[in-house]
DNA sequence: CGACTTATGCTCACGCGTAGCATTACCTTA
DNA sequence: TAAGGTAATGCTACGCGTGAGCATAAGTCG
């Protein structure tokens, strides 16, 4: 390599800076996102600018949430950087995002704050209840999408792209009757493999928005459409999910989202609200005490209907017992 | 959540925005990270600029890469963007660093470049011939950060972050004569936990650095530090590195670093490289065909020494049969 | 030809995830 | 007060993936 690599001059587009936060919390079995209203009156993630007395990025981040909406944030991780030019179709320079996941337990969130389901983002994530109905009109749709392909090749990419971002066995498609689809191959992960998919094909309303269509959120609506935020800030989401559900798995995250007792009915509606599957109770249980990563105080919890439950706390020991604990999904059904 | 969140006023720091890549190749039993020479002197990550028409950072980032080097970038991945204020202690102004890791097989490569082995930057990440020999110096080291603590609260969480980025097992601390330490705990994802942490106790040549002692590579060297890179460059391979290793457990991206063919014991040792362990050869060649990976060419190669060894290419369709399809890591020993 | 190296096949045990069945303990309602 | 419902919790059986070794095949090297 030539030893004037990396010499270039600065003649770089001097991008404006911003930076995305995913605020996340979980109430009842609704995993939320809060949202902002942009100058355009839809939904926004909310977003701060960078100041130079900012040390790092994850402390602007804290000063600006902190300043905006009082909110104290505990874990906090960087996302992912977006600058793809077709941000702010309408601006003459670039916008560069940097986006942030950030946990919150709901108590500490304020309640007029205008949250928003996950799931109303992107519907066709939750298969709690068994396959999401947005599957029923999505998927025929990314059928056709598929047919449109231009060659061959295009229509084999197209293919694959969808069945392995939305887990379609090829083989057992026509068995189905009999089977009601079982999402074996299903990786709760791909959430913004699909956001993307769905977006090129045109089935989200950003699509048409991003492409110059004015009045795209007069799209023919359709709850399995999902609501459109501002800009891109629907994929930034996508982004947050696909990046929670898989450090779910691997790092005890979801005791970031809890109060400091709960019950372990609580910790797997958490878990299962945000891994959007829903867990067999008795190995999920299992899991969870024989893995360390709790431990029962005495007391139990006073409610209605049904024994009473003990309250359990989060075992911090459990990081120098094991290498990767993460809580395992032990699907139902 | 109040109306006017969100709209601050854009008087935010022009940062300088750079774009750098670790890229990476595989030769022999060497991992290799492509260097170039910074203005200082110090190797340095190779980098480039946003320029107003490229449409993704993506295309930015093989686009300059390409003018650079003449490399055809395939696999690229967005890792983390940089911009603690301590980067440039010089400038004023910040620098932010978006950073991505690129794989390219070494035939790919200009032999001429400047590779380095991306161990001689970490090596105490290295466990293929056992526990690596930079521990000898570094843990004890590690040790004294810890006793040097301020108080006792610190003086515990440093001893557990310790712990817990090295593996250490609290228990077994005292029967360690008999067993040379078994890294049962070591989790090889940690890669910049442990790059952190060292930097923190000022183990390593940036620390000194990057606090404005100058003459800071003049430092004591002892191979068990590593090389250091300019500005933050190593902490951006530490991060590759760790998320290199996430990915390899359930994505097949090695296969990137592979010639269209290649025999088992080749891929056995591109995965070795990487994740810094020894497999059981056995273990892993179950994992790899029977898990779908690769299927046998009918050629053979010939070498010297041994019984030839068949050919295999990589199974595309291993992504449409396994939701997460990725090599385990069957340790051996 | 014998020693050595590498490739490859096969077995066995164990732990974890999957799937149910069973029991306990409290609430609600008849 | 008894019956029925719901939630919590315990326990077992099974299959598969993984860990660990033994054994054999098929070349090269001296």
């Amino acid at each position: 390599m030539d030893a004037d690599l990396g010499g270039a001059q600065p003649t770089a587009a001097p991008a404006t800076l911003r930076l995305n936060a995913v605020i996340v919390s979980v109430v009842d079995t609704t995993p939320r996102v809060l949202t902002v209203r942009h100058p355009d009156g839809r939904p926004a993630l909310p977003y701060g600018l960078l100041r130079d007395d900012d040390r790092t990025l994850d402390r602007a981040l804290r000063r600006w949430v902190g300043e905006q909406s009082g909110l104290e944030l505990g874990y906090v991780e960087q996302l992912y950087t977006f600058g793809d030019i077709r941000r702010d179709s309408g601006e003459t320079a670039r916008t560069l995002s940097i986006a942030y996941l950030a946990l919150v337990q709901p108590t500490a969130a304020r309640v007029d704050a205008a949250w928003i389901d996950w799931y109303d983002l992107l519907p066709w994530e939750d298969w709690r209840s068994g396959r999401p109905a947005a599957h029923d009109a999505l998927l025929p749709a990314l059928s056709d999408w598929v047919d449109d392909a231009a060659g061959p090749a295009c229509h084999q990419r197209r293919r694959d792209r969808v069945d392995i971002a939305f887990g379609i066995d090829p083989q057992r498609e026509r068995a189905s009757a009999s089977e009601p689809a079982g999402g074996d191959l299903w990786d709760g992960v791909r959430v913004l493999d699909r956001y993307e998919l769905l977006w090129e094909a045109g089935l989200v309303a950003e699509a048409l928005r991003d492409r110059g269509d004015d009045a795209a959120d007069t799209h023919p609506a359709g709850s399995w459409r999902g609501t459109p935020l501002a800009l891109d800030h629907r994929r930034i989401a996508a982004t947050a999910l696909g990046r929670l559900r898989g450090k779910l798995t691997y790092r005890p995250v979801v005791f970031e989202l809890l109060p400091p007792t709960f019950t372990l009915r609580r910790l797997q509606q958490v878990v299962e609200a945000l891994a959007g599957v829903s867990l067999h109770t008795q190995n999920f249980r299992r899991l969870v005490d024989r893995g360390g990563f709790v431990e029962g105080t005495g007391e139990f919890e006073e409610q209605t209907g049904g024994r009473p439950a003990e309250r359990f706390r989060f075992r911090p020991e459990v990081l120098r017992e094991r290498p990767r604990p993460g809580l395992g999904l032990p699907r139902r059904s």
